[in-house]
DNA sequence: TCGATAAAGATAACTATTATCATCATAAAA
DNA sequence: TTTTATGATGATAATAGTTATCTTTATCGA
């Protein structure tokens, strides 16, 4: 794998962000910079990342690929009426988790996991209260 | 939701199947019997019935949906090689992650988790021992 | 049985992703 | 430093998977 200013733009930009962008948003992101930035580059690095386990390929429901400049293990939680996803630090029993995780990749040999939560966001949560009752929002539209 | 024929065929066929098979997989075997069932019902049906949590749409990093007709919370094992999601039943330290989980659910609020580890699965380890540094199989075909 | 509504089947349209290929960049050797 | 081999890019075509559309058929309560 040779170095290219395009895959340490891309890496740089998913690393700038907590949020887990789809290909097509890093390189929006990314096209302001380098106007000639081409989609397939990035989803070919994106890709390539994350085979060598730089990044992280998300394992979601949605339709679209998200990925990860943390490829530590840790966890996700889905909206489910925004869909954005958002990283899950600090959550109650979190330490107790990560101890029982670990010993069970130990024991099954795996290296990696990778623990998605469904539910509805604080945010949405509290958007419902207010106006209750409305028109559902779309699922997929800020991968958050 | 009324009922039909053919959702009540799709959701069977699901439930009697313990792999996780994409709305292709399914037409293909209820076409056996079902000549006339379009693909389109599946995707239709399929997405119906994960909104209304009778089934689990997984949360997989492949590239095609997966489904699941055991709603029940449970774990994944996705294999880096033959790409194939088992059920981990039985796994070691089960008991211990269901309590933690049970207790983030209560309060996170959330309704549901997956947790999808990552490794090269037992039938793969075994044909890597026995023909060593042969071309990597294909990722996706077979979805168990 | 009739009427309103939901679902199916067929197919078109769309979106996300991957493959192709000619050109350009990188890195190591001469 | 040229040369050479290889890897990566950009542009675009092709593909696969999924969703939308639209007409016909099935379902269910009145």
């Amino acid at each position: 794998m040779n170095h290219s200013t395009q895959r340490d733009a891309i890496l740089a930009e998913l690393r700038s962000l907590t949020c887990h962008p789809t290909a097509d948003e890093l390189h929006a992101r990314l096209r302001n910079r380098m106007p000639r930035l081409s989609l397939g580059t990035v989803y070919r690095n994106l890709e390539l990342l994350a085979e060598h386990r730089v990044i992280l390929k998300l394992a979601t429901a949605g339709s679209q690929k998200r990925f990860d400049g943390n490829a530590d293990p840790h966890h996700h939680m889905r909206c489910d009426s925004c869909g954005r996803i958002r990283d899950m630090h600090g959550m109650p029993h979190d330490g107790e988790l990560e101890a029982v995780l670990v010993k069970i990749l130990a024991s099954t040999g795996c290296h990696a996991y990778q623990l998605e939560l469904a539910g509805v966001c604080d945010e949405c949560r509290g958007k419902a209260v207010q106006r209750t009752n409305r028109t559902k929002r779309g699922g997929e539209k800020n991968g958050g």
